[in-house]
DNA sequence: TTCACTTTTAGAATTATTCTAAATTACTTG
DNA sequence: CAAGTAATTTAGAATAATTCTAAAAGTGAA
């Protein structure tokens, strides 16, 4: 039969890192369903309501590393909190600034044109586009 | 004669605010030259160069009364810290992820089409776009 | 000048995040 | 499987940015 279930020990392996027991909880919340947008707090509360024990460092360690691998990339849209999202392709961002929500939207339709070259000495690294609305 | 050098006192005083021997200090480093991005740190170490007396506290307080009368908007491009820029027009921002330089670029040439509507409820706040780039 | 507010300030408090050093766990090898 | 070693987790301390508190100082109206 075909796996159903997918298997994040191996995607853990894939990206350098053991798949241990917080590592593999961690991912079955963060990539087990949809694309989500957590931050370490949030995270931290789901997977403890999983039952299975993590330390809010090591979910904070966790995100670090998944980040650095590719598998997460960080949104930072407002002062003092950190955004984590899983859905690591070129999108952007509609925040909902009243209550602190982000969703995604597709940038296949979005255009920019005529943004200015980079400064001297420096190559582009990702263009943001957030739109900030309210309720 | 004609004012030569700009009155930061009526400024504040426009925006509702007491000229206080700090606000006009810090005023006057933040919009006696050309527009700015400053964190409050950076503020503060200007303005005591200057010689004046000032708490970091106060400095935070000013720079949340000026944002809040609309004489500074404030970007969060980096996790931790909140950049306050002098520039309230129209325009967006290229980051030095490197060193943390913020520079501005005008909006005027820049076309971003496409854009979904903003989710049922919500109204437009504002679009924010920041082109990353790294030394 | 006086007086009622505002503002400033030092320092404590809060929040998000990172660090430390010790205990536990995962993988390797025998 | 049993060790051994290195990686990981963890509780709690530490840090950094920002806000709060309550008391002292300053501002401007009268
Ligand atoms: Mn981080
Ligand atoms: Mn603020
Ligand atoms: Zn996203
Ligand atoms: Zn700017």
């Amino acid at each position: 039969m075909s796996g159903t279930s997918p298997d994040f020990a191996s995607l853990l392996r894939g990206a350098g890192l053991r798949p241990t027991r917080q590592r593999v909880a961690l991912a079955r919340v963060l990539f087990g369903s949809g694309h989500r947008h957590v931050t370490a707090e949030s995270l931290h509360a789901e997977v403890k309501a999983t039952r299975i024990p993590v330390a809010l460092a090591t979910v904070y360690n966790a995100l670090n590393q998944f980040r650095d691998a590719g598998l997460l990339r960080e949104v930072v849209v407002a002062p003092g909190r950190s955004y984590f999202d899983t859905n690591t392709s070129h999108h952007h961002h509609f925040f909902i600034e009243t209550d602190g929500e982000l969703h995604d939207f597709p940038s296949d339709k979005v255009t920019i044109a005529g943004l200015p070259a980079p400064p001297k000495g420096t190559r582009l690294s990702r263009v943001d586009v957030v739109v900030r609305v309210r309720r």
